[in-house]
DNA sequence: CACACTAATTACACAGTGTAAATATGCAGG
DNA sequence: CCTGCATATTTACACTGTGTAATTAGTGTG
């Protein structure tokens, strides 16, 4: 972050501006350019550029030292986007703008076995009540994102199984017009953890963002690039037990298997969705056995054990953890950083690994598609998406 | 690769062109364009640049189809290079030019428990020696580089446990002016096959290479970089057997408990050194029972189900195996795709994940070193290191 | 109300590129 | 040996995007 770098595309260049806005919520320019590495003259002329297309709005605010900036830059809230979350439980449409405001919201519940017939039917059902709302407002949406789990693995999405290709033709089709982003749950959550103000993200750099609910996955956040990059990682399947017990995916030994939701809501006898409904204190409310207790600490133990095999690979400095484990008492989440001692090469060392618990976010639904869908807009500059042939190149699978 | 890069620094293009050379070992121009993803006219700016520095040579050669090409571009011979290694058994060095020819060597026994002070002596005088060679024949050595296994690891380095900021300091004091990178014996060995002509290198694109020796490492060769990137991954300390054989690392079930040179000589009942040594028929030559067979190809299905969880998290589709398992019979290197099918999600399939072994190289210290050296040589456009500051930005762990 | 201090804009020079026109080169056929 | 074809190679020019530094603007303090 030292070192300029010279002359990039005007693209790029509006993407790093961007985005600086899009994470820092609102910022006086001198900010800007020192956290851009661009100058100030550069980010006069990017922003000017900027206003001109309505993209930013500067607010008047009394200089904050003597000499100061007089006013702050923020996204303009005019530019509208839409995130559509599918869930295992349900779909939900919603149209907002950068801020994370959400002003049209719709919510339909969704079986988990929904069919790619069935969704399709929703989804266009739903998109034309969702597009009517915009154009009776006259707004033009300028960047969609949907959220799928399990979307973009290699091996097809063992949850959706179905056609990738005719899904985004029928995205292109029935959003005619609207750029869409699709994305993996994961990586929609970790971009609304990153980017909601509403929750300080514990780190800053580049790290690891781990969830841990149905599924078990981890989301690398690089913030060296430009432009930051959030790429999924598979961590669900490491199989950490030989013949250990059986996956959905039909494996055996996967952490998933031991340390997903579903895992956890069957140890302590309760329903999957119960177990983050409760919220913060869903340990508490239960009166656990030792042998429940124990049971879960070894899950923790395992989820560690997992984690360091995955940081062996992708070392990285720090990691947010998010999903049940996060609601686990400090003391019980010890277990992770045991397991981490057992696996991590060199062992687990605190002033080598900063490890952060963030509460998972129930309910914001589709609140983290909608910040991935600002995180698309701002990383194509806020251009049309084919005016770059190299944006195609970035595409993150 | 399909969109063209517009501005770079000069840096930047150099490297570009100098890689595709010394990937290539030498090019017509219209190729080095197609491959560069720059015009033919950028392409001849840079040659021009190149020559005038002595960089390059162009040799006739008669035009392969009417109006074709008459020079083939090839990395100058003139440009010296050092490459030393440090192995668990000796220290080489050696100085050649980027085809990887050695015009100087000088080999010393090491010993594997090689202290940080021993070693410094050992270096000390024989990059005298090395020295006296090259300003005897008024070569100027323009990049060398150290390899050493383990290097770069976060935790520290197991296997020589020295002090890294005073080996840096040693060596710019020792080889005062010349630049020196240091790097893991294992990225070394990846440039070796990369770079060298004479193995036939057996993929494009980007993939893992995978070598199982004394430590069982993966090195990512990230081809879609404007140039190559080597990046070390840590495959052999992942627990992949809960409370499984020790490790010299402390942790217990490690893949490298099960899988490395020293696991492998103990189930056959040679010494560590023998196996390779006996090249490609090592196995042939032994008469196994039944029981070392079946523990052999049980070693490899740990292999492949360490191997199937590093790809689950990082997505490659193809493969290069070098080391021990190279050496074994084609029928029992399938154990290693028996072990991917239960690890790597989706299983396996060899339409998404190609596989290919290639022989390990004995005795060719210390060619590797070489080769890296001549990559960053090359990475640095064949400019001062110092010269532009975002180069240290570059610089892989 | 002037001053001190910093922000914001803008003119200018520079680096690096692509396009396209101009020039060079080699081969095949007479 | 010469001609013409087919492509390679170089070069002039225009364009993009940047940093530097000079200029202009804005704010709080005494």
């Amino acid at each position: 972050m030292l070192a300029r770098f010279t002359p990039r595309s005007r693209r790029e260049t509006r993407a790093t501006v961007l985005e600086n806005l899009l994470r820092s919520g609102g910022a006086f320019r001198p900010t800007i350019a020192r956290e851009t590495n661009l100058t100030e003259a550069s980010v006069s002329r990017i922003l000017t550029e900027l206003r001109n297309e309505n993209l930013i709005q500067e607010t008047r605010q009394s200089a904050p030292y003597p000499g100061g900036p007089t006013a702050l830059v923020t996204l303009s809230n005019n530019v509208a986007l839409a995130g559509i979350e599918l869930s295992n439980s349900r779909l939900s449409f919603g149209i907002g703008d950068p801020s994370g405001a959400l002003n049209y919201v719709e919510r339909l519940p969704a079986s988990p076995h929904l069919d790619q017939g069935e969704f399709e039917r929703l989804f266009a059902e739903s998109v034309r009540t969702m597009r009517d709302w915009s154009a009776h407002r006259g707004t033009v949406i300028r960047q969609a994102a949907l959220s799928i789990p399990g979307y973009g693995r290699a091996a097809g999405n063992p949850i959706y199984p179905w056609d990738m290709d005719r899904l985004r033709n029928f995205l292109a089709d029935t959003l005619d017009g609207v750029p869409v982003a699709l994305t993996n749950s994961v990586i929609a959550q970790a971009a609304f953890h990153r980017y909601s103000n509403t929750t300080k993200y514990p780190v800053s750099g580049d790290h690891l963002f781990l969830f841990v609910g149905h599924g078990v996955a981890g989301v690398i956040v690089d913030e060296s690039a430009p432009v930051d990059a959030f790429s999924a990682v598979e961590i669900g399947h490491m199989v950490i037990e030989r013949d250990g017990l059986p996956c959905r995916c039909g494996h055996k030994g996967c952490v998933e298997a031991y340390t997903s939701l579903r895992a956890i809501a069957k140890i302590i006898g309760v329903a999957d969705s119960a177990v983050l409904s409760r919220g913060d204190s869903f340990i508490e409310t239960l009166v656990l056995d030792q042998g429940v207790h124990d049971t879960l600490r070894e899950r923790l133990f395992t989820l560690g054990l997992g984690l360091g095999n995955a940081l062996n690979l992708h070392p990285l400095s720090s990691v947010v953890i998010s999903g049940w484990p996060s609601l686990m008492p400090e003391e019980d989440r010890k277990a992770i950083t045991e397991g981490l001692n057992d696996s991590l090469l060199g062992g687990f060392d605190e002033s080598r690994l900063a490890l952060s618990f963030i509460a998972p976010s129930i309910g914001n639904d589709p609140r983290a598609a909608l910040y991935y869908a600002a995180y698309c807009f701002v990383r194509g500059g806020g251009l049309d998406a084919k005016a770059d042939p190299r944006a195609a190149l970035e595409e993150i699978a």
